[in-house]
DNA sequence: CGCTTACTGTTATTTTTATAACATTACTGG
DNA sequence: CCAGTAATGTTATAAAAATAACAGTAAGCG
């Protein structure tokens, strides 16, 4: 092995436990020049990115994307993050909480306050990874077999364990709610989860922005009058609306 | 809602989707100088962190430890990484493959080339999240609740999932292995897990540094004779050693 | 209205980072 | 041992980023 191959090596390494690494503290680290830090990044691209002065591991595709400027209106974004807004109001602290997955509750999850003790459900893999950063969350995720779709996880077992759980509030999300065929989601996967949870919970709450009103998606998973409150960008949905 | 709130929450949203955004940037997205953002930045540092001239999310706390020059050598992290380069040769496209958790591991993980096709099962989160972003992978999360100190879910619904699958390899780790006491790790709540995977699998691989062999740790799960082997950074383990 | 204060922008200056060119050292195969 | 090549370091220069100081602007309030 070349010094060369040593030092990618151990770069790799350094990287593999910090995520991002400083050129200057790299070439500190095995004693080389800066100059030589940037060929070796250079040269592996498949191995590392860099950001700025910051060396990075490679294959992040969330930091390569471009942004569409009106991504964000498109998505609905504001309107997302504003109905977990509200939806916070219904969150109790010290209780155990059901979190749904899709992007409107990933917001949720950013706005709960960091002193806030919980104990949460979910079975997204963006939700929990942005909550075991969290200290006062007790975090348990429902396993299964991963769907990059959702980015979720589906299998028997996750209904298994939320049998032998005590839920007080659940949020649910969904991308059509129409008053007279019911609630729905893209994915069938979902469907079994989102059941037992919303069974198994105290209080339910659907978190979705306006554009799902009145849309129909292929997964029917409940009815609107299944739920405690409809929670939209604009507040508590009135009942009759 | 002032301007500058309508601003930062514009930021923390375009955060929320991609993971970094260029000051500059920021700036163009919302029509203000980069002086402006910079300053938004600087005055929410509990939402917002920095690389250089890019703004990324707040909350990372791997971002902000500092480096220990030795902490890579006080870990045996060029050790482990090597045993996992071995143990890479045991690993065959297209099986199903149970992947223990610990740092070790994650090491194989990184060294999996993304064009091999594999069914994984794994029940760490730093596993999990290497393994989530190469697209040949089928991957089969055990959950449960979280457990910090290892970075990996447990519960009884992990073993009922190991129950349901088929198993080719498995991959075990230890923090300890003595010939006449056992092979075993730091925590309890792994040793279910370890077990049923080991007796589902029709290999059994332990992959370990060669400081772990002659210590013994509180959480005894296997015999060393119930591996097909040990790999080390040295390769496999002499059965007699 | 006029005053104060908070925000924002501009500019100048320093520091850091990026790039290129060239010099030096180390390694390779005859 | 001696090309010849790859690897590394050094330096110069250009570009980008960080900081500070100041100027203008908008908002709040008696």
């Amino acid at each position: 092995m070349t010094a060369k191959d040593r030092r990618i090596m151990a770069l790799s390494l350094a990287l593999a436990e910090r995520k991002v690494i400083h050129l200057k503290e790299a070439a500190a680290l095995m004693q080389v020049s800066e100059m030589t830090v940037r060929r070796d990044v250079a040269e592996n691209p498949d191995l590392f990115g860099t950001l700025g002065a910051h060396i990075i591991p490679a294959g992040r595709p969330d930091l390569e994307a471009p942004y569409a400027i009106d991504r964000a209106a498109e998505s609905h974004s504001v309107a997302k993050r504003q109905a977990s807004i509200h939806a916070l109001r219904y969150l109790q602290p010290d209780e155990t909480v059901f979190i749904d997955c899709g992007s409107t509750l990933t917001h949720l999850v950013d706005l709960i306050p960091a002193d806030t003790r919980l104990t949460v459900v979910c079975y997204a893999f963006n939700t929990a990874e942005r909550m075991i950063t969290k200290e006062n969350i007790t975090l348990i995720l429902l396993g299964g077999v991963f769907h990059p779709t959702s980015a979720s996880f589906a299998g028997a077992s996750g209904a298994d364990t939320l049998n032998a759980l005590g839920i007080n509030v659940a949020f649910l999300s969904a991308s059509g709610v129409d008053r007279q065929r019911g609630v729905s989601c893209e994915q069938f996967h979902e469907v079994p989860i989102k059941r037992k949870a919303m069974e198994m919970a105290q209080r339910r709450y659907l978190v979705c922005d306006q554009s799902k009103i009145g849309r129909v998606r292929p997964a029917h998973f409940a009815d609107v009058s299944d739920f405690d409150a409809i929670i939209t960008e604009a507040g508590e949905l009135p009942s009759d609306a």
